[in-house]
DNA sequence: TGGCCCGATGAATCAGAGC
DNA sequence: CGCTCTGATTCATCGGGCC
């Protein structure tokens, strides 16, 4: 699989391989000036305490690997600071590097690009249809993370297939923020045990749209955290060279034989990353976090018997608080209820749906 | 306008009030411990190299105000660690803040809550349904912004109204991606000539968010870069008292005038879904005592094992002794049981869950 | 072969009161 | 502060087994 080919310098540059060892050094021994993008999924410094319980009682897999441990955030930074500066020597001078993280990691992440000299072009959000939800009611559901994609310095002729992106997204400019699904089933690689090979593997649909973006044919992308090599397989697919630098010799066997299987321009595995939304589900309290109704507004059925809105969008009348669905299915005794045609609101003297203002919201996302 | 009341310490908070002048010396002014929330829209620092037309060739109206303008990230750098240790001084313990940004300065201002000792509960993306569009084609659509919620110190009581936030999705738990329109039409301000009268206001609807689900009726927000108003405003609309600073006398002279014209909504429209946490306890002994269950008698799991009641309000099952938790989850091979809902007892042929012989005697304190 | 039900699982900084 | 005990808490998806 090695292909060796002359850069501008001396040095030859390894594509389409996999280095071993740590990912500086590896990246020092490289020539400078030389790659046309670098994918990074660094460590993302999770700090967890004890063990977290689904409410079923099952145990969550955590991420606890040993190299994704650090004893500060000055440690953590001084990691950073390193790999983004060997990372910045490798990149021709048009060249540009995205970056992945959480909210754990992604501020010094991102301060860190800035001070080194890159420039940030976006931080786009991958927000996941299909995350983990949060067990135990205590904060928002983490449903998001952000990569922040940079060029090497202010000024620079970064590449960006606006068209092909605007293509894949139906005809629409492409937004900072991608909906996709979560690494998982046939894509989600296995070691020999039957468990998952990484912890954290990235889906295909997330490199695809970042390798079609940000490189043309030929160019040379380089992942410094190759992991099971997600980088290498879709750069494979889309007739782009890769180097990958994995320390652990369990990802990289893994990766190989990955990469090995694929043709280029195999894109069967990234229907997904095309595929159409269902229409946009528009939650009841929307209306009220917008002022489309007020809290303590009076809504009416078509028997003249009304509830009172409050301002978390659930409803009091009958004695019942509850949804716009459960109120009005008590109110009928009924086992359910489409509270969206069920309900309306008065507005200068006339009685409406409230189902006209979800149409407006829906109009609105189109 | 202005109201003053008493906090712990000897000066007075002066809540409902714009104060005028520099926010780090007004917050300094304040007394320490004394709020509950801090909602913070920094100046953005943005970078703009000249002015940037449409396609028709219009003239983008940008950001370009001289309170945005910073030298270098180290000057930006530096007014962030300022105000933030100014603002983390009046926080209660168990308060928050949330800080809103962009790219451009959302990762300078993540760093520094960090380093400054706050901890982080959520990023939480704004995901604009109508933003601006990159006229160029040169990027991708800056079609969210970041906000951070963090807690004053690790290990903090801080307050999430997880049930509202649930009940305002339309019963799915709350996630870290929010989906609303930016601020226009007649929400949007205008001064005297008609224009614009702040360049970054913010929809009212993203503020109701934040506050129904991290404050509670009563608390103070502060927010050290008022603007317009729009904290004030939401604020004042769910109850919650409310202290702005701004240094412009235009903003302040708009945002008085806005809030004065808001009515707060009634109580009940106030009151949100609660958790069952907030229930009163009720130990499973007085069950015992109240002859609700007789000692001796024998409960029962879903498959059919049973364990019997002492007159201590203990359970002996499988050769344990212990709470209806602990002999459960002995059963369950488990970590943990909510006893309540895993044992049921037996009337007239009917299995029924002991929970509710719970409500019972909760219905009777009320 | 098809439909339904059940179990498994994913980058997670995931409790609070009482003594 | 530390220890013990109570008891609250999940969404989307995939795959396998069963009827």
């Amino acid at each position: 699989m090695t292909t060796m080919t002359r850069a501008k310098g001396a040095t030859a540059l390894p594509i389409n391989t996999i280095l071993s060892g740590d990912c500086i050094e590896a990246m020092n021994s490289l020539p400078e000036n030389s790659v046309d993008l670098i994918f990074a999924d660094p460590p993302y410094n999770l700090q967890l305490k004890g063990d977290l319980h689904r409410p079923d009682n099952s145990k969550v897999d955590a991420v606890d690997d040993h190299w994704d441990q650090f004893n500060s955030f000055a440690a953590y930074d001084s990691f950073t600071r390193d790999w983004l500066k060997a990372a910045r020597r490798l990149l021709k001078p048009d060249g540009a590097i995205w970056v992945i993280g959480s909210y754990h990691n992604i501020f010094r992440v991102g301060s860190a690009l800035q001070d080194a000299g890159y420039w940030i072009l976006n931080d786009v959000v991958w927000r996941k249809s299909n995350p983990m939800p949060n067990f135990r009611g205590k904060r928002f559901t983490n449903a998001h993370e952000t990569m922040i994609w940079a060029s090497k310095s202010e000024g620079a002729k970064y590449t960006f297939n606006y068209e092909a992106l605007k293509a894949l997204n139906e005809g629409v400019q492409m937004r900072s923020d991608w909906v996709l699904p979560i690494c998982n089933g046939g894509e989600r690689l296995k070691d020999d045990n039957g468990d998952k090979a990484h912890p954290t593997q990235k889906p295909q649909s997330l490199l695809h749209r970042v390798i079609v973006g940000s490189t043309n044919p030929g160019d040379v992308i380089l992942d410094p955290f190759f992991g099971t090599g997600t980088t290498g397989a879709v750069a494979k697919m889309l007739g782009r060279d890769w180097i990958g630098i994995e320390r652990e010799e369990s990802y990289r066997k893994v990766a190989r034989r990955r990469i090995d299987d694929i043709r280029a321009f195999d894109g069967t595995a990234l229907q997904v990353s095309t595929s159409k939304r269902a229409e946009p589900r528009v939650p009841f309290g929307q209306l009220v976090e917008r002022g489309m109704l007020r809290p303590g507004e009076m809504l009416v059925n078509t028997r003249g018997q009304s509830a009172k809105v409050r301002a978390d969008g659930t409803l009091v009348g009958d004695g019942v608080t509850g949804s716009i669905h459960q109120v009005g299915a008590k109110l009928e005794g009924a086992p359910s209820c489409n509270g969206w045609t069920y309900w309306h609101f008065k507005r200068e003297g006339k009685v409406v749906p409230i189902d006209v203002l979800r149409q407006q919201i829906r109009a609105e996302m189109q």
